[in-house]
DNA sequence: ATCCGGGCGT
DNA sequence: ACGCCCGGAT
């Protein structure tokens, strides 16, 4: 697999540097979103917030709008969020400790663990869906619904200790390239879902009131269903839900971007 | 119309 | 354990 790895892997910008904050930021950028549409956004990205100090200055509308494409928005609001924590809890410097960066908003299993890998060189062992699939490829061939319980010892045995960085990147271009030949492995993983359909959904309407509100400021909040071009009932619950979660407020008769 | 992709609240 | 959170590609 390394040969291989050494000959045609993935070259990709996050794998150019250990900057702990670059890592960071890439990986909510992959959390549930294809490298394809990560690309054009995250270089942009860390031109503009190159440390997480100047994440925690940059305001919710700028950050909103800078991610509007990516999808899922909550992670960018998370992403602003890590970088205060980062900046009052651990000096501004991306914390090592594992149980540090699963304490951050946005971060998991997944994501402490990638972060510790590829910036910090360790040895952990973790899951997502390229892992995933070659690992099922490999080991449980001729198995459906396997747990995570199951697939962790298999990752851990088979784990290159000595290079948990480059074992990573050539394990998740193995599962990547598989996906290609025959149907997606990872689909045999027990935790694998199917969602609901997006057209016609609260989400959509979440994701264009969002995108209106962080790109042209407030509007009335009685026509933000005429620009988002949906129907009143739709946008009226997609924006209580946004008001309750705290993503977006009432000043008046506006609604705009929260703003602390 | 279907596919893909981690974290978190319940 | 389960449902919700987005958007572009095919």
């Amino acid at each position: 697999m390394y040969a291989e790895y050494q000959e045609r892997g993935r070259v990709l910008p996050w794998r150019e540097t250990r900057d702990p904050w670059a890592i960071l930021v890439s990986e909510l950028m992959l959390q549930q979103t294809q490298v394809a549409r990560v690309l054009p956004k995250y270089g942009e990205w860390l031109r503009r917030w190159p440390d997480p100090s100047s994440m925690a200055a940059a305001s919710v509308a700028e950050v909103l709008a800078a991610w509007s494409g990516l999808g899922y928005n909550r992670r960018a609001l998370a992403l602003k969020a890590a970088a205060s924590i980062i900046e009052t809890e651990h000096g501004g410097t991306v914390p090592e400790d594992a149980a540090a960066l699963r304490a951050l908003p946005g971060v998991g299993g997944y994501t402490a663990g990638a972060v510790r890998a590829f910036a910090f060189g360790l040895p952990d062992v973790f899951l997502e869906t390229n892992i995933r699939a070659a690992l099922l490829h490999w080991f449980f061939p001729d198995r459906e619904g396997v747990r995570d319980r199951e697939l962790l010892p298999v990752a851990a045995a088979v784990l290159d200790r000595a290079d948990p960085r480059a074992w990573h990147y050539a394990l998740m271009d193995y599962g990547a390239a598989l996906k290609k030949l025959a149907p997606n492995p990872s689909r045999r993983s027990a935790h694998h879902a199917v969602q609901s359909r997006f057209e016609g959904s609260l989400r959509q309407a979440r994701g264009a009131i969002v995108r209106i509100l962080s790109a042209e400021g407030p509007h009335e909040a009685e026509s933000i269903h005429e620009r988002c071009g949906m129907e009143r009932e739709r946008v009226a619950n997609a924006l209580a839900a946004l008001v309750a979660e705290g993503t977006v407020e009432y000043a008046g008769s506006l609604v705009r971007v929260r703003e602390t």
